[in-house]
RNA sequence: GCGCCCGUAGCUCAGCAGGAUAGAGCAUUCGCCUCCUAAGCGAAAGGCCGCGCGUUCGAAUCGCGCCGGGCGCGCCA
């Protein structure tokens, strides 16, 4: 798939789709700003203003395409009232085939109208870029990777994990959509307390299985999932009773190894029915020893190390975090900070990647925060880690909050949401809010949700183009190519808010990776296909006259062609029929 | 107590590197298929943008202080 290698190291350097959006920011700025120094050559008004004014679309589309507001903003600094500015500027103005009119509004508004050149322009840089269009370079060249999910293999994944994958998945498309070559990572957290608290939660099972609950009672803060009793019971029918006789920590770790494996294997098929696929399972364990060896040397060496108490601390204070922590505790084992701190320590150095953005649940903040102090311990700028903390899903049913838990066994698991709704319908709903705000996911109302969600609306947009294309096609009206139709007379208010907003995609994708905010491919596409039914209810393709015909049936044809391509990097199906 | 996030229409949420009269969906009421898919479109109604002060020509947007909700502050992960 040609998507795949987007941004990867053996991507040709190809030319970057044209981006008409940004050409007419350009135009309108130098044609502006260039008449201001003309008005100041003239003497008419003050120099050294700035050229970095706001070039924004006004909110009432009376007022235009754009909207400059360098003269509210030079009034101060020329000394002028800024309408009296506004006015000199525009006597300078020189033609520019891309504006149409430029008129002075309110307190100083400029507001200028684009030309039907430059709609008829966008049309064709679509029609060019074709599955390309959207792209743009703001990451160009960068290494970057998305950790996601992460969830802890001691049991089934549940709805938190859903939305961070969704969000971590569509965040790594955004970033290969903006030139950075992009790797999706797992990190399996198998080894350590939890993996512990498991084996023992299994060895208890195993030996209830054969009868016995007396010997290993059930740990009190041990995982009450029934998954765990089936794995035990699941290693007693494949092996027999061998283990009930077998040395304690023999016993534990084969359990836990086999418990680890089909859990693990479990969430990499249940991610796969998810459409997602990871590059890399990094395994906790591999980092020991010599991640961890080498991370200590590093820190070691910057002084970040110190022991007390029979512990090996991390001086964080020194590195600007209110509290130290302890890295390896007295009894040899090393806390999970050690782990994450070698983990990172591996992606920066032992891999090179540019940036690194993890995913995680916003209960973690408190540890995002102290990570940017171990950044600095380690000699890494803490700007080059970023993090998506992302607020939990609170489940409701009934009215009621269900509280989510792996230890209690109560979690809804990823996969009991596939069998209620489509991937389609989760992917899309999971990535429809900002990463911040807490979302409330009704299981009740999610399986009706169905034809209520925005995701159908979208896909009826493309259904809806895909059925005027066949319909015409069948009169034997096939489209001509963009180029040498006249787009111009697309002139009807509907059309050119449609082609206004599709000329947007690039800078909509710049600014979702910029921001690290995948809620906003959603909301594009949505407004897409409001643009798009506008359009289709004012006006008629079919039995038009024939340059409108096929001015309209290309407008149609590259509207589908936008939604195609934001839903490819929501991973969201795209229907012809529906 | 300290730190992070959130408070916008009845509900779910946009808008936030400041901009002109604050938006959408759902729900309510009323319209639009002899016409390319009505899973659609249009209209009405609905708001001290949590409160206060400040910065600014201009604040839902930036700063400070409150109030309310969520989450963190472990030799757990």
């Amino acid at each position: 798939m040609a998507r795949s290698v987007r941004g990867g190291p053996e991507t040709e350097d190809t030319e970057m789709p044209k981006n008409p959006g940004a050409q007419a920011v350009t135009a309108v700025r130098n044609t502006l700003y260039r008449a201001y120094l003309k008005a100041v050559e003239k003497g008419l008004l003050e120099a050294g203003a700035a050229e970095n004014f706001d070039i924004s679309e006004p909110r009432d589309r009376n007022h235009g395409d754009l909207a400059a507001n360098f003269a509210m903003l030079w009034a101060k600094p020329l000394k002028m009232a800024p309408r009296k500015i506004a006015e000199t500027v525009l006597a300078e103005v020189e033609d520019c085939p891309y504006i149409d009119k430029i008129e002075i509004a309110g307190p100083g508004f400029v507001n200028v109208t684009l030309s039907p050149r430059w709609y008829a322009e966008v049309l064709l840089a679509i029609d060019e870029a074709g599955d390309r269009y959207g792209e743009v370079e703001t990451n160009k060249g960068k290494k970057m990777q998305v950790e996601f999910v992460s969830a802890n293999p001691t049991g089934p994944m549940h709805l938190g994990n859903a939305r961070g994958g969704v969000l971590g998945d569509t965040l790594a498309s955004i970033l290969q959509w903006t030139g950075a070559y992009v790797e999706r990572e797992f990190y399996l957290n198998d080894t350590g307390n939890q993996v512990d608290l498991l084996s023992k939660s299994l060895e208890a099972r195993y030996f209830e299985h054969f009868g016995d609950s007396e010997t290993y009672p059930f740990p009190e803060d041990g995982y009450h999932g029934d998954d765990v009793t089936a794995h035990a019971k699941a290693y007693a029918e494949q092996f027999g009773d061998s283990l009930l006789k077998a040395d304690e920590a023999e016993r534990r770790q084969k359990l836990a190894t086999f418990a680890l494996e089909r859990n693990v294997a479990r969430m990499e098929e249940d991610l796969k029915r998810y459409r997602i696929e990871y590059d890399v399972w990094f395994r906790e364990s591999s980092l020991y020893p010599t991640d961890v060896d080498e991370a200590l040397e590093i820190m070691e060496k910057n002084g970040a190390l110190y022991e007390s108490e029979g512990a090996l601390w991390f001086a964080a204070t020194k590195f600007g975090v209110e509290k130290d922590d302890v890295l390896r505790r007295a009894n040899g084992f090393y806390t999970y900070y050690m782990g994450d701190i070698a983990y990172h320590k591996n992606k920066f150095l032992a891999r090179g990647f540019d940036t690194v953005i993890d995913v995680w649940g916003a209960d973690h903040h408190g540890h995002a925060v102290r990570f940017a102090s171990a950044m600095r311990a380690m000699g890494l700028e803490p700007e080059r880690l970023k993090f998506i903390l992302m607020q939990l899903v609170r489940l409701t049913q009934g009215g009621e909050v269900v509280r989510m838990s792996k230890r209690t066994g109560k979690a809804i698991a990823l996969s009991d949401l596939l069998d209620e709704i489509s991937v389609d319908a989760a992917r899309f709903f999971f990535c429809s809010r900002q990463c911040d705000t807490q979302m409330e996911f009704d299981l009740d109302l999610a399986v009706r949700q169905d034809s209520d969600n925005p995701v159908y609306y979208v896909q009826y947009a493309h259904a809806r183009i895909c059925s005027i294309l066949r319909n015409l096609e069948a009169e034997g009206i096939t489209p001509k190519a963009a180029d040498g139709l006249d787009l111009t007379l697309l002139t009807a208010p509907e059309e050119r808010e449609l082609i206004r907003h599709l000329a947007d995609l690039p800078n909509q994708i710049a600014i979702a990776g910029r921001d690290l905010d995948p809620s906003r491919m959603t909301k594009y596409v949505v407004e897409t296909a409001t643009y798009f039914h506008k359009f289709y209810n004012a006006c008629r393709v079919r039995g038009e006259e024939e340059g409108l015909m096929q001015a309209r049936l290309t407008l149609c044809r590259l509207t589908g062609q936008v939604i195609k391509n934001v839903l490819g990097i929501l991973k969201v199906s795209c229907p012809e029929r529906m």
